[in-house]
DNA sequence: GATATCGTGTTTGAATTTGTTCATATTCCT
DNA sequence: AGGAATATGAACAAATTCAAACACGATATC
């Protein structure tokens, strides 16, 4: 960490010297991951700055979503729940945004096809991540998946949770390896929802080969096997080829793919369905 | 600090210096769950602060129906649940505020103790919670846990993680099951760390049978045992046994314990270490 | 090298929160 | 019932906290 002396008051507390606002807001959010709320005075003598200037850090903190201010500090955000489920995560957080009024619509869809359905296999992803917040008050229904994220949410929710064990990837918070294939290959689903980066006529792709033995897992141990596919990933190859068209039954999209890819889903007798 | 030492009322006294209005709603709601009623005396008591301070927060706390007012005091909203059960467990975040200082110092001396090691065992609970963010900086050491809390937290972080897979447990976060147990109990650990709800002279103790089972493994395949227990967990039993003294080697607090469980650690021969 | 820009600290007055006092209302006890 | 004891809420005072405005120094830009 710090070279400098510190050995001050605080566990970490990181004293003296120039600090970037960068450090002061990690310093910030490190304090409110441990005890969920933060006070301006506490901060400030910590971090040896004036109180003006935790105030106008919280603010951006604010901003960004990442705490919500109250009188004297702030609490953490996303409730209180301290899952740091929420914290930055460049790549994820963007991912999220991108598209999220189609991968919600998507999302809303594929809720209402799972209905239907008590076992559900939910692969890792943006688009699946916004489905299983619409099973948070399905009881009786046994989700299982492979992404920390969707086990995090849901464990506060109706649904009972199964993750896969075994290596956890960075920043998407994807269960992988031998393990955890070998453990989800022994069972069944009613039906599956697999993410994708990339669909064209010669099959599905996704970026990380790391996830890819479990997408394809779901969709050999599924009875319904839905991909799920925003509009903005038409047309597009990645790293990985994942599965043909002829192995999915479902594709859940937000707009009409083009004329080829409909031709090629209909030879594979791909149900699409179009997200309203 | 030019304050009293404030550890006479009160089993979990979170006083001392100013304290963010959020913080003792939540105080108050947490006292609520467990006891199913509260005096306005009392929080004034526990809280430091005037009685009038106190009735404010119930009147906010139930404008928002989080509780409902009684002479004196305030009482469930959701009357049906709340019965006053000792062996029930307190939420996460509850916990998590719950003698945060005893168990930062403690995580912090977990941390220290933890540096020597390349594989770590890290149990479910808040101050295994706490160890965990000490160990966000270092790379190249494997972190193996049934906790998706754990796993969510250094999932962002330089340290590699391996998770458990099986059940979830809602709200806990907590992955166990017989699959669980049978994946890790096929490794060897170089450390563990175990969490723990209670400790007397008759061994360790815990709210969650169904915690225990990956606890037992911890401490059976890790070269040195660590139990992690505050202060305000001495001379406490809970709904189960964990394990016997002689089970562990070292024994982590906040506190010199009572004598007569210091003879006992002594005569097991576990080191204790209380963080300064 | 001069100027603009950004981040930070300070000052000031306003807004919020908290503590205190004192009538009033409620509960408890005989 | 009556009356003592206590809890309550309104009003006010004191203490904090907040935010806008300005000043200062460092860095970036031309």
């Amino acid at each position: 960490m710090s070279e400098f002396p510190t050995a001050h008051l605080g566990p970490n507390a990181a004293a003296r010297g120039r600090m970037l606002p960068e450090m002061r807001h990690a310093a910030i959010l490190d304090a409110l991951r441990s005890s969920g709320a933060v006070l301006v005075a506490e901060i400030a003598a910590q971090l040896q700055v004036s109180d003006m200037t935790v105030r106008r850090d919280l603010v951006e903190l604010e901003r960004a979503g990442r705490l919500i201010r109250t009188h004297g500090g702030a609490v953490s955000a996303s409730g209180s729940a301290t899952v740091a489920m929420d914290n930055e995560e460049p790549s994820f957080d963007a991912r999220l945004r991108r598209q999220h009024e189609a991968k919600e619509r998507i999302a809303a869809e594929a809720a209402t096809l799972s209905m239907a359905h008590r076992t559900i296999a939910l692969d890792v992803g943006t688009t699946t991540y916004l489905v299983a917040n619409h099973l948070r008050e399905r009881a009786h229904t046994k989700v299982f998946t492979n992404s920390v994220r969707v086990a995090a949410s849901l464990g506060t929710s109706q649904a009972e949770v199964y993750l896969a064990g075994g290596r956890v990837r960075r920043d998407e918070l994807s269960v992988g390896g031998a393990e955890a294939v070998a453990q989800f290959d022994k069972l069944w689903f009613d039906i599956c929802f697999v993410g994708l980066s990339g669909i064209t006529e010669n099959g599905l792709f996704d970026y990380s080969f790391e996830d890819v033995d479990l997408k394809q897992v779901y969709l050999r141990r599924s009875g319904l096997k839905v991909a799920l596919c925003d509009s903005s990933k038409f047309q597009r190859m990645s790293l990985v080829h994942v599965a043909q068209l002829t192995e999915i039954d479902v594709l859940i999209t937000d707009a009409p793919p083009p004329s080829d890819i409909v031709a090629a889903l209909k030879a594979a007798k791909v149900d699409i369905h179009v997200a309203p």
